[in-house]
This record gives C-alpha cells, sequence and structure tokens, in this order.
DNA sequence: CTAATTTAGTTGCTTTTGTGAACTATACCG
DNA sequence: CGGTATAGTTCACAAAAGCAACTAAATTAG
C-alpha cells in the first residue's frame, strides 16, 4: 500500500482509533490473526478500512434508516422516501417534479412513482404548470402537509435519540462539517461522472 | 419563514427560485437564528427537514455510495457490499461468517450470498472451524487480500476528494462525533427494536 | 415557418439492498 | 436422552437505485 497517495492518513492513527477502547474489546479471538503482518509500515496499524470516513458513514447512515423505518412505516404507512418528499415539498412549496427530486437526491423517474403514490392518497396535489405545458406543479394537500409535520416532530424526536451524547455546540458542528462534505462531494461526483460519460464516449470513438 | 400552520405560502416566488444555491446561501445567515432544531426549536423560525441530521446525512450517504459505485464498480467488478466486505474481512483476519456480516452491518443472510460470490471468485477461502461445526471460518485469499488493498487505497482518495476542505483537525473531529452518534444510535435502535417485537408478542402485557 | 433538438414527466425493466423466515446441521443444557 | 439455541444457507419479497425508452411540449436552427 502507498501511503503517500492519500497523505492525510499518514499519521500515526488517522483518527485517534487505537485512542480509545472500542475496537480493543471486539472478542480476542481473531485480533492477533492478521494484524500484526501489517504494523510493519511506520509505526502504527496500515489504515484499514474503519479509518475510512465512507466507512463509518454508511454505517451511520444505515443505522439511521433503519431506525427511521422502524418509527415511521408501522406508524404513518409511509416508506423512507415518501416521508422525504412530503417533508422536501413542505419548505419547496409549489415546484415542478423535477425540482422536488432534486432537493431529495433522487433520480426524477423515481420521485414520479414516489409521488404519484403520494397523489392516491391524496397527501399530494398536481396541477398544471401556466408557464409550461410539459410540466406539473406540485404541493402538498392539507393532509399531507399536516402528516408533514407529524412526521417531522418525530424525527426531530428520533434525531435527539441519536445525537443524545453530543453538546449542543458539537451538534452544530458536526451537521456543519456535514454540509461542507456535502458540498464537495457533490462536486466531485459530478466530476466523475463528467469523466464516466466522457470515456464511455472515447470509447465508441474507438470502435 | 413563518410560523403559520398552514401556511404553504411562503414560497416567494412560484418555484424557479431556489437551485442548488439557496440552501448555502441561506446556510450562513441561518447559524445565527439557531434554527438548529434538535432541541431547542419552538422559538422563532419552524425547524423544517434540512435542519433534521439525518436529512443530512442521508444526502451525504447517497453521495458517497454513487461516487463509490462509479469508481469501484467498473475499475473492480465489484458491488459496494463485495468491497466491503473484502476490507472488513482484512482487518478481521481469520472469521465466522456472523462476525463478519457483524462488523460489516449486513444480516447474516446478506453476508452468506455476498461471501459465497467472492469465494466463487477466489478472494475468499472457507475452511472449517475446527472447534465448531456450525461454523466456518472466512479469510482472504492472496488474491484477494491484494485486490482489498487495491481497492482501499482507491478508497482512501476517494475520502480524500471528498473531505478535501476541511482540515486535518476538523477530520478527525467529524469521525469522532459519528463514531460517537454510531454508538448511541446503535443502542438507540436496539431498544425500538427491542420495543417493537416485545409489543407484537405480548400485545396482552401490563405496561 | 417547418424540422431537429431539448426538456419534463411517465413507464418498463434490471439490479442491488434490506429484511424476515424456513430449513439443516451442530452444539449445548437440563 | 430430548428440548432448545446457534451458524449458516436458502427462499421469498419489498424497497430502492439506476437506466433507457417513450410522449408530449418547448426551443432552436435553418
Amino acid at each position: 500500500m502507498n501511503k503517500s497517495k492519500h497523505g492525510w492518513v499518514k499519521a500515526p492513527s488517522p483518527y485517534g482509533r487505537d485512542a480509545r477502547g472500542e475496537r480493543e474489546r471486539e472478542a480476542g479471538s481473531r485480533e492477533q490473526v492478521h494484524r500484526a503482518g501489517w504494523s510493519l509500515e511506520d509505526d502504527a496499524a496500515a489504515p484499514d478500512i474503519r479509518d475510512l470516513f465512507s466507512f463509518e458513514l454508511q454505517r451511520l447512515a444505515g443505522l439511521s434508516t433503519r431506525i427511521a423505518t422502524l418509527s415511521i412505516r408501522p406508524k404513518y404507512g409511509l416508506t423512507a422516501r415518501e416521508w422525504r418528499a412530503l417533508a422536501v415539498l413542505r419548505y419547496l412549496g409549489t415546484v415542478p417534479l423535477q425540482e422536488l427530486a432534486k432537493h431529495s437526491g433522487l433520480l426524477k423517474s423515481q420521485m414520479s412513482r414516489t409521488v404519484s403514490g403520494l397523489i392516491d392518497r391524496g397527501y399530494i396535489q398536481k396541477a398544471a404548470n401556466p408557464e409550461d405545458g410539459r410540466s406539473i406543479l406540485l404541493r402538498l394537500s392539507p393532509e399531507g402537509l399536516d402528516l408533514s409535520e407529524r412526521v417531522l416532530d418525530d424525527s426531530f424526536e428520533r434525531n435527539e435519540h441519536m445525537l443524545a451524547t453530543l453538546s449542543y455546540a458539537e451538534r452544530q458542528i458536526l451537521v456543519e462539517l456535514m454540509r461542507r462534505v456535502i458540498r464537495t462531494s457533490s462536486t466531485y461526483f459530478h466530476d466523475l461522472k463528467q469523466q464516466a460519460t466522457q470515456s464511455d464516449l472515447d470509447q465508441l470513438d474507438e470502435e
């Protein structure tokens, strides 16, 4: 492994992993097997997936989804995507489907399906867009608004539990850092995508 | 932003107004209004889903997944779950399937399938557990180890891009906070689950 | 102005993921 | 010994993601 490639991990213990006991107390029966072969590099353990931001991120996101599903699904009969669409629409007001999809992080095709289910259940209203015949305007119905508020309340409560061990200041920092990472990552993603399509086209050229 | 219950008039202009930038522009001014929702809402602006930690979390996790898929899939022919299993197994060494599943955040059924695909491709080796006839011991093959290292390298590079705007100290803080949230949330999740099954089973139980 | 191209939304299809539950085989407990 | 718990595999299904084809309306080019 070439460590210089990701320079910021070069510190002895990237995130202070071994500073806290969490991992060490994991069942002693296996820790020995590989670990040793690794620590030759530098002075401390080689970075592994646990040092990867995206790994922790995925673990946490998975947890969060399960928690949300567990509370919302039985209580309101909504899937995660559905309540998200409602909540996003709640602050967007009246928007075409595309806009709603963008803010929710879904493809328009996914949003189209999601929305149509919510329209059937009367939570979202659909109207023609006078300025563009192709587009539709979506907004919450009174029932949808009411529902979205109740679900949102629940969600804040869930978050309260999840963040219980953080101080108020820490919560602010956490979300602020995450927002910055989102911005950077979003740019990065679009660059990658660009490249991908480019190389797809290149390959076509060669044929 | 008004707090009136059914003020879905709140959008200044029909919809065209907010592309991606709105949230960011607004972010600066929101800080001092301390609209951060989670615990001290209820005084000024109504919190919406953008103030929800789990919402930002999901957005970021989605981005991260897309970025990872975009880089790993074409290059190594691995799905997200597969490379994760490899990377986790890399630090676990030699373990039964259950253990691998736990550390990867998957159900054993999911892990069973994932692993069997990786065994077919020769990245993971399987052996009987001399101490327990029911269980199997999994470990990376030399090819698997090699692959996992290459993918891990790539992943650190991806993370580098995603975190580019954070200082080293900020990265440490971010991951540390996330780990704490993971721990709390994990407990919370298991509590919820407990409650759910409980109420399913003994509906006639006392309080 | 028509014709080609772009865009908004819908729909069909495929793959991946998450979740639970049935089933086999071994282990453990009384 | 019999009953129960556990490890792993497999099946079934629902949700989610992503892609591409399709329609209808809008825009642009010639």
